[in-house]
DNA sequence: TTAGGGTTAG
């Protein structure tokens, strides 16, 4: 236990209950010198945590009149109210004591709780207050004032205080100007931001790291980075700790692990990590932004003391590099240690994770886990959850959920969510419908909407459809983006409408992004164009050199076409800049547990049978009238290896494992983290229809529902 | 007796 020492020898626990004993033992006949008491009860403020004891200290305190002697400790009193959460009690005690009379100081204190609460009304206001009684705002007044407007963006207000701060001569105070360029950065005006910066004539540490965390938090990393290395070249600056949390911010938005190795190698060497969690929390996250979660992990493992940010920084560090199940064992590990509680943004993670495993006993576990826990579901949770259900193929339930709500549950986005989830399921029609619904309720469709429903459209063939609500944008205000474009082009692409598509580019305001070009490539493949294909590729290899699917993608063309020379040099291409194609990998669940299966899998406990069973599948299949589509073999090799081939891709395997071990009336749910190919669409058809059996396929782009011999997708996609 | 900067999710 952490002790706390006081000034007259003897030793006080932090526990409230001991501290609430203290202070009864020294309200009873105290007369211990002013230094003492004062001593006391500074060391009892600043260490207490709970309202109860704050009470009985602020009685004990009126109750031996000592209150009156020391502003110092009103002052303490005020801000401890503020930071438990109780505003109202810190004004009603600086209320009772300010006179017209008194100094800048408690009206300071009093700004500073509310600026610290982000409280900008009531600190406004109080700020006006005291220019009405006419105290003078002094070098401390501004930076709390300033903060207050900052924490809510209110530049007008922000400006007219920097004015005041002007007219006193108070705007070259180094912590003035420092609050000034806080104040502009955070109401997003950079450039005023840095002008003050670049007018200070002496700027320290805090000066520095406010501008570098401005450029870090606009999504600047590199202007960032090269304020940190201005800074180096000043005498006697060195960053410390918060420095080093915005520096480990920046590099995680450029994803570069050499830097990051070097910014933890700067926070080891100067103790930081011991120091503030935060640190080691921003260089979990970091790491993991740089695509490495074992030295995450690492990080994580040795940090001595975490809290509910650590956890979340390595849980989400997991989902975000697709290794949702250890995300799941990480967060059962919390669970189980109590070591933190369950907030309302870990749930958040952990719901992303369900949905991106695919795993449906592990969702619908979480979302009674979630209700149980007694939570509040506020909005953004329970959009996550929808997504969830509408991402496990459990629309049923997300639709249920959303008509069970009330309009004031709902935001825009989860509008957006349900659109998307009938848009995943290929019912673009409901999609229309639910956005035309959500027009009536008064939400406005945003970049978002638009995004969710031309991609419905585009899954259904809507194409009268997409190209009219592509037009609408405008009229709603909302500005086509490239992701737009990207939309229309999958759209009109998978249409054959291949010339529209190559049009509609050309004719595009702004410049074509790789996602653009990305869907001219895919309708290319769809519909066996070598040559419109290569210049999409051509674009996009010199867009994104390093993005492996659009190698795979090209070269799933030239195999098409039986060019082998050319799928031999993309091969060469891929293999000298590094690159791999991403491991197919389909799940399937049985009796509560992920089973995950790659192509050719050897790992499965069970993989020879399985592997036996999709021959059997197959056999079945070929009586019924399958023929295997040997296009999909990618490799240069004889007529039969082919069929081998294609009987060992993961979503085969994991369809096989489902028939062997799920009863018999039980629908099959597997997720693929690539897109499945023609050869299993056609496979999974036939066996829906062999063996009288559901079969759900989620891939990279939406469901398939296999049923009596056809796919929801009606062979579109 | 008082002050300014930072991290996770979306």
């Amino acid at each position: 236990m952490r002790h706390l020492c006081i000034s007259n020898g003897r030793y006080l626990s932090c526990c409230p209950k001991d501290a609430a004993k203290g202070v009864n033992q020294h309200r009873e006949g105290n007369t211990s010198s002013f230094e003492s008491q004062h001593h006391f009860y500074n060391h009892l403020l600043q260490s207490c945590c709970n309202l109860k004891l704050l009470k009985q200290i602020h009685s004990s305190l009126i109750a031996s009149g000592f209150i009156k002697k020391s502003t110092h400790l009103v002052a303490r009193i005020i801000l401890r109210y503020s930071t438990l959460g109780h505003p109202k009690c810190a004004r009603s005690i600086f209320n009772g004591i300010i006179t017209s009379t008194s100094n800048s100081f408690l009206w300071n204190t009093m700004l500073r709780a509310y600026a610290n609460g982000s409280h900008c009304v009531e600190a406004l206001s109080l700020y006006r207050n005291m220019q009405r009684e006419c105290i003078a705002a002094d070098n401390y007044t501004f930076p709390f004032v300033l903060k207050a407007t900052a924490s809510r963006s209110l530049v007008a207000e922000g400006k007219m205080v920097h004015g005041d701060a002007i007219r006193r001569g108070l705007e070259s105070d180094m912590f003035v100007e420092a609050a000034l360029v806080d104040m502009y950065a955070k109401c997003g005006e950079t450039t005023d931001g840095h002008r003050v910066f670049d007018r200070m004539p002496d700027r320290d540490l805090v000066c520095w790291t406010v501008m570098i965390s401005t450029y870090e938090q606009s999504e600047r990393p590199e202007e960032a980075l090269m304020l940190f290395q201005q800074m180096q070249g000043e005498e006697g600056l060195s960053a410390d700790s918060v420095t080093a949390v915005s520096l480990a911010s920046a590099v995680a938005q450029l994803g570069d692990l050499r830097k990051a190795r070097s910014i933890h190698a700067h926070a080891i060497r100067n103790g930081f990590l011991e120091e503030d969690i935060s640190v080691g929390n921003s260089i979990v996250a970091m790491y993991a932004k740089c695509g490495n979660v074992e030295e995450a992990r690492l990080v994580f493992e040795q940090m001595k003391e975490k809290d509910g940010i650590s956890w979340n920084s390595m849980l989400s560090g997991y989902v975000q590099n697709g290794r949702a199940s250890e995300a799941l064992s990480l967060f059962d590990q919390m669970q189980v240690s109590r070591m933190s509680k369950l907030t309302s943004v870990t749930a958040l993670i952990m719901v992303s994770a369900c949905a991106y495993l695919g795993s449906r006993h592990l969702g619908k576990k979480l979302h009674d886990f979630i209700i149980s826990s007694g939570m509040q579901v506020e909005t953004t949770l329970w959009n996550a959850i929808l997504d969830m259900y509408a991402k496990l193929g459990d629309l049923e339930t997300a639709v249920d959920m959303f008509n069970m709500s009330t309009p004031d549950q709902r935001n825009v986005s989860s509008w957006n969510v349900m659109i998307s989830g009938y848009g995943m399921h290929g019912y673009g029609k409901d999609a229309l419908t639910f956005f035309a619904q959500m027009q009536e309720e008064g939400f406005e469709p945003n970049h978002i909407s638009f995004t969710s429903l031309l991609a419905a459209c585009s899954h259904s063939g809507l194409v009268d459809e997409g190209r009219k609500c592509f037009q609408d944008m405008n009229k709603l205000n909302v500005k086509p983006e490239a992701k737009h474009y990207a939309c229309m082009v999958d759209m009109l692409g998978r249409a054959g409408l291949l010339d529209e598509a190559l049009d509609l580019i050309k004719k595009m305001p702004l410049e074509p992004s790789d996602e653009v070009w990305g869907a001219l490539l895919l309708a290319c493949k769809i519909h066996g164009n070598a040559e419109l294909g290569g210049l999409a590729a051509q674009k996009l290899f010199h867009l994104h050199p390093e993005h492996t699917g659009y190698y795979v993608l090209m070269s799933n063309i030239y195999a098409a076409s039986s060019k082998w020379q050319e799928v031999g040099m993309l091969r060469r291409d891929m293999k000298s800049r590094g690159l791999r194609k991403p491991a197919a990998l389909s799940v399937i669940e049985f009796d509560a547990e992920v089973h995950g299966f790659h192509a050719a899998d050897q790992t499965h406990p069970q993989c020879r049978q399985v592997h036996e069973k999709v021959q059997i599948l197959v056999l079945e299949i070929k009586m019924a009238g399958y023929t295997p589509d040997r296009l999909c073999v990618l490799h240069d090799v004889e007529e039969e290896d082919k069929d081998l081939i294609l009987t060992s891709h993961s979503e085969k395997l994991a369809v096989a494992f489902g028939i062997m071990r799920l009863e018999p009336q039980m629908p099959i749910y597997v997720t693929k983290n690539l897109r499945v190919c023609n050869d299993c669409h056609s496979a999974f058809k036939f066996i829906s229809q062999v063996h009288q059996r559901k079969i759900v396929v989620r891939d990279a782009n939406r469901f398939h529902h296999f049923q009596d011999g056809s796919c929801s997708c009606n062979d579109y996609w």
